[in-house]
RNA sequence: UCCUCGGUAGCUCAAUCGGCAGAGCAUCCGGCUGUUAACCGGACGGUUGUUGGUUCGAGUCCAACCCGGGGAGCCA
């Protein structure tokens, strides 16, 4: 028996002989020869069966393999510059040859295809190469969060799911029967992470996260999984210098491990490389005055092609406003100190300038736009209370809450980081429902 | 919810002014010793999203509905 070995380790046995076991991706030949591009969930290697090196049977079940058929093969590593593949460069001279099962004819060939198909062959869809490299960025993504939180004295202490009521009081969401009572899938963990940080001072939860709103865009999901850092004795400021380190361990990290899977996503990675601390830092009323600077100038979005809109002091950003904004930087920018008004209660109120809060938003470049939302959180149990009424919550909801702030409170901050945005980015997909195995879309529950 | 585009073979698309529903790929058969989404020859393949209407005649025109894409709002 040959040791079967997986195909990224291939380079280590030049000159061996070896068994892949994997799946027939695609297949050419010319008579006596043929080529069969085999896949075993590590990478794609070239097969090649030559008529006078294989048995005649085995050269008759080489010919009979039909695309996502299951084989195993045999035969010896060769050093080769023609030989496609993922990484490419080996292929397998075949001595051997088995096919498991003749696989039916397979729907995904591979010219293309639309989404609503793709989409209802999910299941299938994830095993060509583009949807396998995504996944894989994808886990390596979620590896390098969890190795920087866990590095830096974060302590992982997930958060509910099935929660009492709205934690933000504004976004709609999927109501479950909990024994009679009405309840609701999260859409945060940030107010359990904000007891959480007054038992271990620097905290993190991580999982997936419910909106149901009728979104119908390529940044929006119905789940999506989150990351939300929280930590004590931490300012707004310090809150960027941690979020710019975080991200920047990230991506670097994807560029490191990941540089086959960004190659058969053929991702331009000159972008990704200059995301190095620090990143810009721009106030809100800094960047209303480039929006309209750029609105009156008749500067149009970039990839919208149409003008950058006008917009008044005090309202949230449109989509193309955060395009824009984005455009104007090499590296994902801060946008902070958002109008109150538009930002959730428990925001902690700029000094001196109750109008604003002292919050901040990161907008990743290349108009996949908001990748983190965060703030300094309201620490005074007083101006809670207020913030409470001011926006018709009922305060006996929040009593906990409250609690926080009434023993041992202080500065704190925290963030959320959507996970399937950042894998867009990095992969430079145009869609989050390739960032995920299984997206539930607006339209889309199934498989 | 609103705006916009679309639905024809398993898939991707074409079909002129309303006049015989057509290609490529996939699949099957045959050929070829270096293919890269190979190539060459042949075969198979249709309730044109649904319902109704106009017409001698509808894939094409009209109405309603269903399904999907893109965008807006909301957000990560």
């Amino acid at each position: 028996m040959t040791p079967v070995v997986s195909i990224e380790n291939l380079k280590d046995h030049v000159g061996e002989e070896v068994t892949l076991q994997g799946w027939l991706y695609r297949k050419t030949g010319k008579g006596k020869l043929q080529f069969l591009q085999v896949r075993d969930g590590t990478g794609i290697c070239q097969a090649v069966v030559f008529k006078g090196n294989v048995s005649p049977e085995d050269f008759a079940a080489g010919k009979s393999l039909t695309q996502e058929s299951s084989l195993r093969v045999t035969g010896l590593v060769k050093e080769e510059s023609r030989a496609p593949g993922v990484p490419g460069g080996y292929e397998l001279d075949v001595r051997e040859l088995e096919a498991v099962q003749l696989a039916e004819p397979y729907p995904i060939s591979p010219k293309e295809h639309g989404v609503e198909f793709l989409m209802a062959n999910r299941h299938l869809w994830l095993r060509s190469s583009r949807q396998w490299a995504a996944m894989r960025v994808r886990a390596v993504i979620i590896q390098a969060i969890r190795e920087w939180l866990d590095g830096h004295g974060y302590l992982n202490v997930d958060t509910p799911i099935i929660t009492p009521a709205a934690a933000e009081g504004t976004t709609t969401l999927f109501e479950i029967d909990y024994h009679g009572e009405p309840a609701y899938l999260a859409q945060t963990g940030q107010l359990y992470n904000e007891a959480n940080i007054f038992a271990f001072g620097k905290v993190y939860c991580f999982g997936p996260t419910f909106r149901a709103e009728k979104s119908k865009t390529r940044r929006h999901l119905q789940e999506f999984w989150m990351v939300e850092p929280e930590i004590a004795f931490c300012d707004l400021d310090q809150l960027m210098d941690i979020e710019e380190q975080f991200i920047s361990h990230i991506v670097q990290r994807c560029l490191r491990e990941c540089a086959a899977e960004l190659q058969v996503l053929e991702r331009d990675t000159t972008h990704l490389e200059r995301v190095t601390p620090s990143f810009p830092r721009i106030h809100y009323d800094e960047a209303v005055a480039m929006i309209n600077e750029a609105a009156a100038k008749g500067e149009l979005v970039p990839g919208y092609d149409e003008p950058v809109p006008p917009m008044e002091w005090g309202d949230d950003f449109g989509s193309p406003h955060e395009t824009y904004l984005a455009a104007q930087f090499d590296k994902p920018v801060f946008v902070h100190h958002y109008p109150t008004q538009v930002k959730a209660f428990y925001m902690e109120s700029e000094p001196g300038r109750p109008e604003v809060c002292r919050s901040v938003d990161l907008l990743a470049p290349e108009g996949y736009g908001e990748i983190t939302g965060g703030s300094e959180r309201m620490s005074d149990p007083d101006k809670l209370l207020a913030a409470i009424h001011a926006h018709d919550l009922p305060e006996e909801a929040y009593g906990w809450y409250l609690d926080l702030r009434r023993y041992g409170s202080t500065v704190h901050s925290g963030f959320g980081l959507g996970v399937e945005r950042t894998v867009a980015w990095i992969c430079g997909l145009d869609h989050v429902r390739e960032t995920i195995a299984f997206p539930r879309t607006l339209t889309t529950m199934r498989p």
